[in-house]
DNA sequence: AACTTATCCAACCGCCGCTAC
DNA sequence: AGTAGCGGCGGTTGGATAAGT
């Protein structure tokens, strides 16, 4: 069936729209390869396409552009998107930017069709229930404190489809989004305690810093893709700390 | 075999933030 | 300050197909 769902790829149509032949994918192929990404209200006539701006874009995004993964998510891609979206929300571009060659679209669908409905169950989950309240309220410590966000005025994560507030995130100078709960525990934890900068040069698995359930990983589940992804992070983070 | 239901996912829509003018 | 144009994002839809009856 998996396979079957994956020829089917792209040759559908759907919403009324008209499904993208061969032709067009190679003329918007030739089209991105000769100009690059970006000035997508250009594309349609560079390419001779017949599509607006935004088909042109989503069509490269999705289907054509390079190294984009096709099958199934496997089990570490699976628990990384459900540690992510509990810190994020329905953030999928950041989520898909943790998992190299998903797209934004790709994770949307998996979790629309595999994982919401699986999770919803769990929403009393206590290990579900501690991660929302690390997020929310910060745990046993007062946190937010300096965004002055009273925890029980933030709206849940999962129980509307809306996504976390963008506060949560802040963008550092090389333009990579950063969790503000994050920065905070880095901030409030003493001299000694589990940070990720320690994590980052002792090599400590993730593992040890599941005490704050966020983005734990243990050596077993995580491939080299995405701890080095993760590693890359850390140093951002510790960068601008 | 015929029909119904469930699942998957490509593509569209509307909105938002940013930038240039 | 207002606004138009753009890139980008998340929510949603509906056609194709598999699975079930």
């Amino acid at each position: 069936m998996i396979l079957d769902q994956q020829v089917r790829r792209g040759n559908k149509k759907s919403m009324g729209g008209v499904a993208w032949t061969e032709e067009e994918d190679q003329l918007l192929k030739k089209c991105i390869d000769r100009y690059g990404e970006g000035k997508w209200h250009r594309v349609p006539l560079l390419a001779g396409l017949n599509r607006c701006r935004k088909s042109c874009r989503l069509r490269w995004l999705n289907y054509l552009r390079p190294n984009i993964k096709r099958g199934s998510f496997a089990e570490d891609e699976v628990q990384l998107i459900i540690k992510l979206h509990k810190l994020l929300g329905n953030k999928w571009s950041l989520i898909a930017g943790r998992l190299p060659g998903r797209t934004a679209n790709d994770v949307k669908n998996y979790w629309n069709c595999h994982l919401s409905k699986k999770l919803s169950a769990q929403e009393t989950d206590k290990e579900y229930q501690t991660a929302r309240n690390i997020i929310i309220t910060g745990s046993t410590k007062p946190r937010f404190q300096d965004y002055h966000v009273a925890p029980n005025s933030l709206p849940a994560i999962q129980e509307s489809s809306k996504s976390v507030p963008f506060d949560f995130i802040e963008v550092n100078q090389q333009g990579h989004e950063l969790v503000k709960e994050e920065m905070e525990i880095r901030e409030q934890e003493p001299a000694g305690g589990l940070f990720v900068g320690d994590l980052a040069t002792e090599g400590r698995q993730f593992e040890e810093f599941d005490e704050v359930n966020v983005l734990s990983r243990t050596d077993e589940g995580c491939s080299k893709w995405d701890w080095d992804d993760l590693m890359l992070d850390m140093d951002l983070w510790t960068d601008l700390l």
